[in-house]
DNA sequence: GCGATTTGTTACGCAGTCGTGACGTGCGTA
DNA sequence: TACGCACGTCACGACTGCGTAACAAATCGC
């Protein structure tokens, strides 16, 4: 459950295999495809947490995926890491200003891949490469599926916990409602908004504690937040 | 059972049988073979604990079966230790890459090869490298197949036995019944998922203390847990 | 200050999940 | 052969957590 969901585009075959097994190895859920559209669609269908992209892949453009990726809502915050086979300093600077992360260049070893997602994963979104993610007096251990107060576990159903590690791999942002049903129920669920906010409050009561201030900040007309540092 | 199972692939005939030898005088149970497909076909119907792979071999070159033990599913996650004559600092980044846990350079002593071959067990399954795992109150002693809470001596079924030892070797964590599964019962068998659940009953029967807290932890609509330290 | 909008809070029905006991089967042993 | 043991499966019941609606409170624009 807690595996993080890479999407690999790649359309050497043998390449795309060993990386495949390899991150699979190291506990990764990994989907390839050699097609830049059908790319896409599956990043559009289960939103990755990563995507690895050739540069130059049949059907689109790594560059032109790269673009549609970040268009559409969804994939919009994807990372992304480019695989090119060309040590072109061009590519390099255009991968990066379409949004790409990272960039990698063949010929790379799987280890050095490896440790390139990791990296990335660590500082976009901490709690999927297995870290305990840190806010204030709050902690979130991923793979323990526990959260503790000042050193206090708490009890605390799923969809809190998942609430709770969307705001903690983002301090401080603010949510609309929209964006919280996208991230933490999954785009294309169908549920009113105003749930949210009673999730919200038993969030609040899960973590609270008396005395002290509330970590969950109410924007009106804007959404949610948690209070960063 | 509680011995560790090696798989040798060796083609110099005098070596292996020293290998061999050695290995059984510190109570391993090794098969050997001197052919990369014979390897693969040994290794499907008895999954090896390890894997001490010759890097040139006949039949199928060593990079291949390394290989192709990670693709399949029942052996893609049996270390592997790569013996060569080459000293090739190539050999050894394509060993390691191809997902390769050590790498061991001829000559060396058996000494060598038994404290490494120790040091991988130890990182990757603990309990096979006959030690003692101790969580809270629970004790598990691999060779003798024996565990005991709070000194106490408990009845458990072989299963059980399995299942808690895949929970002492990572503590804390948590795993759905599918990752339980796959671990416990061997990824590939067709059981039903609340299986898991009934032979957790089993489990938290058999090492329960009336009075004590239990141990085991359900972690609503994600899995099972062993409480950590 | 007053109406309108937004948010907090509570209660409730429902679906999904989990615990538990019972049952049938296969296998090794007495 | 009879027995015991461990296993996998099922069915039932209890419970938890979810989503929604409805009402109360707070905040904003005027």
């Amino acid at each position: 459950m807690s595996a993080p969901k890479l999407l690999l585009v790649e359309d050497d075959t043998a390449l795309a295999e060993l990386v495949e097994y390899r991150f699979r190895g190291e506990g990764y859920d990994v989907r390839t495809t050699d097609d830049g559209d059908e790319a896409l669609l599956l990043a559009a269908e289960d939103t990755p947490d990563l995507v690895l992209l050739d540069w130059m892949i049949g059907g689109t453009s790594g560059i032109e995926v790269c673009r549609r990726l970040r268009r559409n809502k969804s994939t919009a915050h994807v990372p992304i890491i480019i695989l090119t086979a060309r040590s072109d300093e061009d590519d390099r600077v255009r991968g990066l200003e379409t949004g790409a992360d990272d960039y990698v260049t063949k010929p790379f070893s799987p280890r050095e891949l490896i440790a390139r997602v990791g990296a990335v994963l660590r500082r976009v979104r901490p709690a999927l490469a297995g870290e305990t993610i840190t806010v204030g007096d709050l902690a979130l251990d991923p793979t323990a599926h526990r959260v503790t107060r000042s050193g206090q576990a708490i009890k605390i159903g799923p969809t809190e916990f998942r609430l709770l590690r969307h705001f903690m791999e983002h301090p401080g942002r603010v949510f609309s409602r929209g964006q919280l049903l996208d991230a933490v129920w999954g785009s294309g669920s169908d549920i009113e908004l105003r749930t949210v906010d009673v999730h919200i409050r038993r969030l609040r009561q899960a973590i609270a504690i008396p005395g002290a201030p509330d970590p969950v900040r109410t924007v009106r007309s804007a959404g949610y937040a948690l209070e960063g540092v």
